[in-house]
DNA sequence: CTACATTATATGCCGTGGCATCTAATGTAG
DNA sequence: CTACATTAGATGCCACGGCATATAATGTAG
């Protein structure tokens, strides 16, 4: 086992380095899956489920859900917007942002998209794993997640 | 909280989501506080510290650990090469490859970044949790980790 | 209203990774 | 030995993110 990680006490570079290697290696067999099926990348694929399921978001909101800077976000969403997955619509309340908003095709590709994620991240973890202890790291992961963001931890700059 | 596991079943695309979003907040924020102190990100600190334990490494090694490409971990070692942290020394049994070692500044650059990096993994996580939640998670990835590297998940062409 | 600070985001430069390709060295038949 | 396949890794092109900056709209003081 990676980090050894057993009984009482944590090896937090242990774990730190399971974490990062897991997000690499699950990140890259999706993007490959999501590739081959669909032609985008997981990070699109989460921006465009994301805006389905939170209509009128602007970019802001996008970038401080995924942590990524403002200009990079601003940037993803100009390719979804190339391929006519999504369209920027005038903020009646404000002319400075744009509300964004799935087409019908990006609507359609991000449903399809989920079913290709949702199934390939369930053989690449049930296969790997019983249910049991993810239910246990899902649940501490969840919580860490939500103390990062309460108090704004890695929140890049830009 | 943000994926709502509990109980039995597990939400596998929130899990996920909970994983990536983890990880990208706790590396920009070791990213920080490396940089501010050492001159380094995250990335090379790792690159630093597995040469520092595993001596007579090759490219390659460092690529297949760290689920990079190799012409990515070319370049990363190039850069640590060019700040006098990393030398390449022919590899006698191989002509092909070098075996990479740490210089004597690489090897103090190792140790300094290795407390600066554990203090404040310490600092992100303990404050974010109490310690037995993160034991569950620390064990459960760690076994993934263990079975996504037994099966080749995710190791990128290049 | 004017002037200044702030906010939202778009844009440019740079660093870095993926992937394809190239080169050199090695392994393998015959 | 020669010829061909394979391997290690270096390099080039491209895509993308961080961060600084620019632009435009908005908020605020007076």
């Amino acid at each position: 086992m990676a980090s050894k990680a057993s009984g009482e006490t944590v090896d937090l570079p242990g774990f730190f380095a399971d974490l990062v290697r897991c997000e690499t290696r699950l990140y890259n067999a999706l993007n490959d899956r999501l590739r081959e099926r669909h032609g985008i990348v997981t990070s699109q694929f989460e921006f465009l489920r994301y805006l389905r399921d939170h209509p009128e978001s602007r970019v802001a909101d996008l970038a401080a859900e995924f942590a990524v800077g403002i200009g990079a976000t601003s940037k993803g969403v100009d390719r979804l917007e190339r391929q006519g997955w999504v369209a920027r619509r005038p903020n009646p309340s404000d002319r400075r942002s744009s509300l964004l908003e799935l087409t019908d095709d990006g609507l359609q590709l991000a449903d399809a998209a989920e079913g290709t994620f949702t199934a390939r991240l369930a053989e690449l973890i049930a296969a790997a794993l019983m249910a049991s202890p993810v239910t246990a790291a899902a649940q501490a992961l969840s919580e860490l997640r939500s103390a990062l963001e309460r108090d704004q931890i890695g929140t890049p700059t830009g």
